[in-house]
DNA sequence: TAAATATTTCAAGAATTGTTGAAATAAGAG
DNA sequence: CTCTTATTTCAACAATTCTTGAAATATTTA
């Protein structure tokens, strides 16, 4: 994952609805909720989910298709695989364990960056 | 980590100038940075940083403090690996696997699940 | 095909976020 | 105490994000 798409799904996820919706896909797992089902359960008016429907897209955390004449919607599950090592290997390279990541590796990493680092 | 606090972090990652100071941070340890340094590393405008330090800031991500003449910043570690926490665990919780997470417990928290998902 | 349901589009407006340069504040150096 | 360096504050403005209701589109049902 690059920097701009992290940005992307980063910001995706940054509104407390989009992280409400987020989260509702999380326990829906592949099959998906309809619009209307995730503006019911949300309490979001049905232009505004739209609007954030696309945002969570354009991050690619979700897919949608049509489903009848419904739009359903589901976890794209390995953007938020990609984010998260993103955040962990990527974004605090060589120090992963700042984020959680795996102790040991990040402890060769800092020796190598140990020069470099400026204290 | 709640929801709120874990919003504020991602707003505060979810910009480009502040992901940047944050990878600039990461890489500078405990003794972090001054004010200059990173407005001259990251070519933000000293106005503009102060904006932007404030957000990471808010969303707890670095602490600040004054050394002689300069304001120096470091990484507020445990707030990045809260956030990673929430994301894998609370965020995703019982479908760790689906971010990243251990698949070990995930497997096992998802059976209980199994009754409550919709497909 | 007409009616009903589900969702999107659109334009207007409100709210939030980000940038800028000038002035203000804080601290060390002469 | 004055000068210089480092940073913040502020107000104005631009840009982006979010909400709203009304109209438009797509699909199924009668």
């Amino acid at each position: 994952m690059k920097t701009q798409e992290a940005l992307r799904a980063l910001s995706a996820l940054a509104q407390e609805h989009r992280l409400s919706i987020f989260r509702l896909l999380v326990t829906a797992g592949p099959n998906g909720l309809s619009a209307g089902e995730i503006a019911r359960l949300t309490s979001i008016s049905p232009a505004s989910l739209t609007f954030h429907m696309k945002e969570l897209d354009r991050g690619g955390l979700v897919r949608s298709w049509r489903a009848g004449r419904t739009i359903r919607s589901a976890l794209e599950v390995e953007t938020m695989r990609g984010l998260v090592t993103f955040l962990t290997e990527d974004c605090c390279a060589g120090r992963a364990d700042l984020c959680g990541g795996d102790l040991m590796s990040a402890r060769q990493a800092c020796c190598q960056l140990d020069g470099v680092l400026n204290d």
